[in-house]
DNA sequence: ACCACAACATACTCACCAGTATGCTATGGG
DNA sequence: CCCATAGCATACTGGTGAGTATGTTGTGGT
């Protein structure tokens, strides 16, 4: 079937993905993807029937990356702690490093808030990276390396922290040297190791003393 | 001066942020902003000299509101704890229920990796509000309420951890609910009070028998 | 009273770009 | 060897929306 060039929709996909790193999804034309995979907007179109698919082609596209480069992050190591280390490591040196992935994660961030089905492909993708998070702590748990009462509830903040360093990121130019990135991943895993709600309620509990929530007006 | 409508720029001002609220920036024409302030294109175009104009417009009129709204919210308060509590809850609360806010914030975010002057703006309004947390960390600490390490350290991911929460919430509804967020703000809290880089260096320092950093190759 | 001008409206231009219509080409099956 | 068709190119349409040109009105100063 191919006639010139093989496997020309992953081509394309992989195209959008860069460019859409580059300047967003409203920056980026069906021609200039075309381009830089070599054909004519035509040609795509025999791929893709809308712009919208090549987003979510494009969102398929770094979906599998990310995950690939993880599990290839860590598949030579087998010491739990070390691996869940490892993971930290690596998100926070791409969240850090790499404009681009900044871009293409608040680009299709932004699309998600209005559009339903790039909504969905990002939740079922944040759900993958939360359950190997957790998977990770599980098993360092297991082992008997650290101790965390509350898996779920505690994967869940620190991944909103690293979610947030990739925001800081895009202002606060000297995270990325390296010895801040250290201690970014070492505040992520105190996050971890330190934090739970219980714990936290019963500490900071003796503030309120009326009732549970402290909200009185509104 | 005023012809027949008083202070135009700043209802202009306030529409263009409304809109941008629930549709992002590519979302919103000039002709829309100047139905909802109740004035047509050309007259909108004698108060802004551009779309990007009323981009920045917008975007002051949320600063000032967030700052205002954070004020009003602990300016009846006293004790240093209290006030640091209601504020992160403040921000967790709007951060959860608050759609537009994340719409608005998300857009203004994407389009300052863009765009220079909006990214300093940006910039600026969140180097005021993490110098409210500092104050207000400071404050609770010479009271002997809490001991905060490295309070700069600790509210920047501390923040980061709010900004995450935010995103979070657009994808997971549950967290709406009002024991799920005193759960976070006692996450937040928690990552104020036993999260510092050395304590965790050290604790976690036993694992990395290679020198301080833990990555061997890349 | 009247003039100057700011605030507003109307009606355009122009560029951009998603999507389409149509035509060309080369490959693989018969 | 030929022809059907997938893969590709070219050239178009149509809608949209930022920005502009120009006309109208009401108000404040004199």
């Amino acid at each position: 079937m191919p006639k010139t060039a093989p496997n020309m929709p992953g081509k394309l996909a992989e195209s959008a993905f860069e460019l859409f790193s580059e300047r967003g999804f409203d920056g980026v034309t069906i021609d200039d993807i075309s381009a830089r995979a070599g054909v004519t907007k035509g040609s795509c179109y025999s791929h893709y029937r809308s712009k919208h698919e090549l987003i979510l082609a494009a969102c398929s596209h770094y979906y599998r990356t990310y995950q690939r480069r993880v599990q290839s992050e860590i598949s030579r190591l087998t010491d739990p702690l070390e691996r869940l280390r490892r993971v930290l490591e690596f998100s926070v040196r791409s969240c850090v490093i790499d404009e681009r992935n900044r871009v293409f994660t608040t680009s299709v961030f932004a699309l998600s808030l209005q559009d339903e089905s790039v909504r969905q492909g990002w939740a079922q993708f944040y759900d993958t990276v939360r359950e190997t998070y957790i998977g990770l702590v599980m098993t360092a748990e297991a082992a008997g390396q650290i101790v965390v009462e509350d898996p779920r509830f505690t994967v869940d903040l620190m991944l909103a922290a690293i979610e947030g360093v990739k925001m800081r990121a895009a202002f606060e130019m000297h995270i990325a040297s390296r010895q801040e990135q250290q201690s970014i991943v070492a505040g992520l895993l105190g996050i971890l190791i330190s934090t739970t709600p219980e714990t936290l309620c019963a500490a900071t509990g003796t503030l309120q003393s009326n009732g549970t929530t402290g909200s009185r007006h509104e």
